[in-house]
DNA sequence: AGCACGCCGACT
DNA sequence: GTCGGCGTGCTC
């Protein structure tokens, strides 16, 4: 390296080279340049923000291309060490670009280059007190009394986002105004530290159980790095534990984060939280706009949130008092990102407790095969709730023989039956489908041809509402087609049950009950969910009938019978992780059996009740069940006790993929030594072959042991990053793929 | 990845 | 004659 005389900012560029670039500090700067603060540099023809990766005294640069730094976008480092350090692990590990790895940690403002700045919140106050009198008032206006109640809790008001979030609209709030029942004002978003607040908790805490108090115990013995597995049932109360947890963290004076499934945080979730805890509780997830994203990261990084609800970006979010990480249903798949930087927020999780010396809790009623497997061998304490919180019992779990039976739409009459007298006990009862749409297919009756999606290897899924033919993986809409598009013949058939279309089913069979739709496309629009939510929660007779969004987290005391129509589908997947999948999925669903006081039934509708591992999903033993699916992992050697990467090429033509990854290969043929354990797979189609108009192969790489992994890996990107490749040629690696898709 | 430069085909 | 197709090469 060649000294120089002055210093010398080497900065993360958001592109996707895999090296730094060396800059010299911006001319007249009267900040001293930092590692980790946002500067503008000119890259190539265009301005771009980087982030100081470290700060050096030479440089390898030929001194006429060295350029000069614009400007430091602020005073202080905006990224922490710990975070500086979680990002070079993250992008090592993924072997992705560290510059576009910071930027994603990034909130989408500040890697625009917005200022870092706070700015001010509408703050809404209530007027008056909620006596008997302005209660009767507002007797038929449910919505405002909900608002004014919450606003009760809070003497020194509410922020608009965060009533927002709450489940209260503008017009809510409006309608309020004009009532003069509430009062706003323009208030500067605080720069209270969060350890201000002299009581941390604002509602008392519930009675814990026997086993509940010993997790608690066990959590809260230790504020240093350990890792806790808490594997309670559906029911056996973790929230609680969670956020008993914190108000120990809080005490002394530090900061949770929590990470939530993306589906999983509801504003019941939410209210719960903010209910118990003084200290902010400020949430980070994809329904926020760039703004309010930009709020609650800086409060967050800023001390003056106490605890952060996120998902699961919110892992990179800087917390510079953090002491305590909880990762709550960790077997979830959304907890790992599929489109760019491939990473396990789950996974990270980990490395950033260990970073900040905390303690971190996986919380599962299914945990995954990874985290089974670690506090197997020691590494994770294994905390276990075998009962179910209160009075509730656990769901009876029935295997329904579709074999020969009628069926009527799918349903069996012996399901039926049982619906009925549920239903008419004033109870609730849920009806799982995982298919949105009408129907998974249109067949055309005269030749058997299917229609399909022009550029995927997929059928179209019919939809009803509004009438259209969808592909559900790339978003291809057509209109219904009225004849076949091979043979001119006009009877086309819907094919196979959709959500849509068991409603319709379900409104013929029950019509003296309402029928509650919870899929993707019910509740499109923004507080759909909130409000389909708070109708069910109302506890009226009815049937819910929905897809996954169903399964998580979601309390529903009077549902006290659950169906799931079809779980053949998933026990017989082509990709290792489907079976694991499937029984957590039936475990999730069951599990909204019977969580109040009434006893929950669950009845499974199949063609293979003698299935073994359905067998042990119906009598309620998930640990039994994961004990055999890591067996036969044991026995192939595949993840967790095998290491998996995966190599994509995405192609117009499928030669052009396959030719890359064969390259790949043989040098990955040629680097493999003496006992060596790595092996690699392909290049195979992928699962479906022909995506949104291009061709998907991959190559898998296998060892036994990750280092000898990392390093095969290494030289192969360092090969891809040096050859030229055909413009229209993508490639992406992802390490510990969830599926193979 | 962007974003330039650069070299061949159909348009006002 | 110019506008614009996408091939190629570089970014401190």
């Amino acid at each position: 390296m060649i000294a120089s005389a002055e210093t010398i900012l080497s900065v993360a560029i958001p592109s996707p080279l895999r090296r730094m670039f060396d800059y010299l500090p911006p001319a007249e700067c009267h900040q001293t340049p930092e590692t980790g603060m946002r500067v503008q540099v000119t890259f190539g023809r265009r301005k771009v923000i980087g982030i100081i990766e470290a700060i050096k005294h030479g440089t390898d640069c030929p001194p006429e291309k060295l350029k000069r730094a614009e400007s430091l976008q602020e005073s202080y480092s905006l990224l922490s060490d710990d975070i500086m350090k979680l990002c070079r692990w993250t992008a090592s590990y993924y072997h992705y670009s560290l510059g576009e790895t910071l930027s994603q940690a990034l909130p989408k403002a500040l890697r625009q280059g917005k200022p870092a700045s706070q700015g001010t919140v509408t703050n809404w106050q209530s007027t008056t007190e909620l006596d008997t009198e302005l209660r009767t008032s507002l007797k038929r206006a449910r919505k405002q009394l909900a608002a004014l109640e919450w606003l009760q809790l809070y003497p020194e008001g509410v922020s608009e986002p965060e009533l927002r979030e709450a489940g209260f609209s503008k017009s809510i709030l409006s309608q309020l105004e004009k009532k003069r029942l509430i009062q706003s004002q323009q208030i500067e978003i605080t720069d209270r530290p969060f350890h201000e607040f002299k009581n941390n908790i604002r509602q008392p805490h519930l009675t814990l159980n026997e086993e509940q108090r010993f997790a608690l115990d066990e959590i809260t013995d230790t504020s240093t790095f350990n890792s806790v597995l808490l594997d309670g049932i559906t029911g056996s109360g973790k929230t609680e534990v969670y956020l008993q947890a914190i108000a120990a963290t809080l005490e002394a004076g530090k900061q949770a984060l929590v990470l939530v499934p993306e589906i999983g945080l509801t504003p019941q979730t939410v209210r719960r939280f903010r209910r118990r805890f003084a200290v902010p509780v400020v949430c980070l997830h994809s329904g926020l706009s760039d703004g309010e994203r930009l709020q609650g990261w800086l409060s967050a990084s800023r001390e003056n949130a106490g605890v952060l609800i996120a998902t699961r970006s919110g892992i990179f979010t800087p917390l510079p008092k953090l002491g305590l990480i909880i990762v709550d249903e960790e077997h979830d798949t959304s907890y790992k990102q599929q489109d760019t930087l491939r990473y396990n927020a789950r996974d990270l999780a980990i490395y950033r407790a260990k970073l900040s010396d905390c303690p971190v809790i996986l919380g599962s009623a299914t945990p995954s095969l990874e985290t089974l497997s670690n506090a197997q061998s020691g590494k994770y304490l294994h905390l276990k709730l075998r009962h179910r919180a209160g009075n509730a019992k656990p769901p009876v779990i029935e295997l329904l023989d579709l074999r020969q039976q009628a069926l009527k739409e799918g349903f069996a009459h012996s399901l039926i039956e049982p619906m009925q007298s549920h239903l008419q006990r004033g109870e609730q009862v849920m009806v799982f489908l995982n298919r949105r749409g009408y129907a998974p297919s249109l067949i055309c009756h005269d030749c058997g041809e299917v229609s399909d999606c022009p550029h995927c290897d997929a059928h179209l899924t019919l939809h009803r509402q509004p009438a259209h033919m969808h592909c559900h993986h790339c978003d291809y809409q057509v209109a219904i087609p009225w004849s076949c598009s091979k043979c001119n013949g006009r009877r086309l058939q819907p094919s196979g049950q959709g959500t849509e279309r068991c409603e319709q089913t379900l409104e013929q069979l029950f019509p003296n009950f309402p029928v509650i739709r919870i899929d993707r496309d019910s509740t499109r629009r923004k507080n759909a969910l909130t409000e389909i939510l708070d109708t069910i929660n109302e506890g009226k007779p009815s049937i819910l009938l929905g897809t996954q969004m169903l399964a998580k987290g979601h309390h529903f005391p009077n549902v006290t019978l659950v169906t799931i129509l079809n779980a053949d589908s998933g026990l017989f997947s082509a990709d290792f992780r489907g079976l694991e999948k499937t029984g957590q999925l039936i475990m999730q669903v069951s599990g909204r059996a019977g969580r109040g006081d009434k006893p929950g039934k669950v009845i499974i509708q199949t063609y293979n009740p003698q299935n073994p591992a359905l067998q042990l999903l119906a009598s309620n033993d998930y640990p039994k069940f994961a004990a055999k699916l890591l067996t036969e992992r044991q026995q192939l050697n595949l993840p967790p006790i095998g290491h998996l990467a995966l190599f994509r090429a995405e192609s117009a033509t499928a030669a052009d993929g396959i030719n890359l990854l064969k390259l790949l290969r043989a040098t990955a043929e040629q680097m493999r030594g003496e006992g060596s354990t790595t092996r690699t797979l392909g290049p195979l189609p992928a699962p479906m072959e022909k995506r949104q108009g291009r061709y998907r192969y991959q190559l898998m790489v296998h060892s036994l042991r990750r280092s000898e992994l990392h390093q095969l890996l290494n030289v192969l990107v360092q090969q891809l990053e040096s050859i030229k490749l055909p413009r229209a040629l993508r490639w992406n690696l992802d390490v510990d793929p969830q599926d193979m898709s």
